[in-house]
DNA sequence: CTTGTGTCCTGTAGGC
DNA sequence: TGCCTACAGGACACAA
């Protein structure tokens, strides 16, 4: 699933091909995923505009264009941008930029869950509220231990969903949220006010550092599903992982002798080692 | 304000 | 073989 180490690299990959590209022609084959405007007024909006750069904010991909507005995608689950020569669009492709130079973009989402909105200069449509009100990028210097403990002091839900919450840390999914956990040894069931100053400490650490990692490592393909670069290539992160996807495996922790389980709580899944996490 | 639950979506895996 | 159900889960609406 796309979280902001996935998103970042795709953003990266992107960055070097789309920059200077004009938008020559734009196809729109589900409407669904055109959250704002209306369908024809996004195709009209950006057609004919030069690409001019890209940003990330949390899980969103912004391209930015030369009259100052933005593009931006929302991968959800299972959307992901292919970059290629035209011809060789994707499977569930849902929206289609057609480039200078003969390339194409393709937004495809099989779950229909993905949205691409386009903002205009100043304008801010309601639906992206939630990226307003994304709180700080836990890889920026400002995302400290104390800002984090501010936000879990109080608190009495799981520390898990508080690290999901994106006004608290953006970016975060269920993949680098577990991940985080495991290496600040914290319980993803503890209630977040329950952290002890040294353990807040390590999971501010943990965050930054696997968010890191699995930027360094071009994000998570796990099986044959979802995340690829833009050029199909697979991430590397599953193989870097020591909760997600090692389910009644050992504990990767030296001497530990734990055996990794999966629970589910909330309506979500949580993999932990139960002997070295708390 | 906080917290938990349901909903959107559809392909895929697994059971029988 | 084929049908059916559970599951994947990010963001948000909504209820308590």
């Amino acid at each position: 699933m796309p979280e902001l180490p996935e998103v970042e690299t795709i953003r990266r990959k992107l960055e070097s091909v789309l920059t200077g590209r004009r938008i020559t022609g734009v196809m729109v084959r589900d409407r669904r995923i055109v959250g704002h405007p209306r369908a024809c007024s996004l195709a009209r909006g950006i057609a004919g505009r030069r690409i001019t750069g890209t940003r990330r904010r949390g899980k969103y991909l912004i391209l930015e264009m030369d009259d100052r507005s933005e593009l931006v995608f929302h991968l959800r689950l299972s959307g992901h941008l292919e970059f290629g020569p035209a011809g060789q669009e994707p499977r569930f492709e849902r929206l289609r930029l057609v480039l200078s130079g003969g390339k194409v973009l393709s937004f495809a989402e099989p779950r229909v869950l993905g949205r691409v909105y386009l903002v205009g200069d100043g304008s801010r449509p309601s639906c992206l509220a939630g990226m307003e009100r994304m709180g700080p990028e836990p890889i920026q210097p400002e995302f400290t231990a104390e800002y984090l403990a501010g936000q879990l002091r109080r608190k009495t839900a799981s520390i898990k969903s508080v690290l999901l919450d994106q006004k608290v840390c953006c970016g975060v999914g269920n993949i680098y949220s577990d991940e985080a956990l495991f290496r600040a040894e914290v319980r993803p069931t503890r209630p977040a006010g329950s952290l002890k100053p040294a353990e807040v400490k390590r999971l501010a650490l943990a965050l930054r550092a696997v968010l890191l990692d699995g930027i360094r490592w071009c994000g998570t393909t796990l099986g044959d599903d979802t995340y690829r670069l833009p050029d199909g290539a697979r991430g590397e992160f599953q193989k870097h992982l020591r909760v997600v996807g090692r389910e009644g495996k050992p504990c990767r922790r030296p001497g530990c002798g734990g055996t990794i389980r999966l629970r589910r709580f909330g309506n979500r899944s949580s993999r932990y080692c139960p002997r070295c996490q708390r």
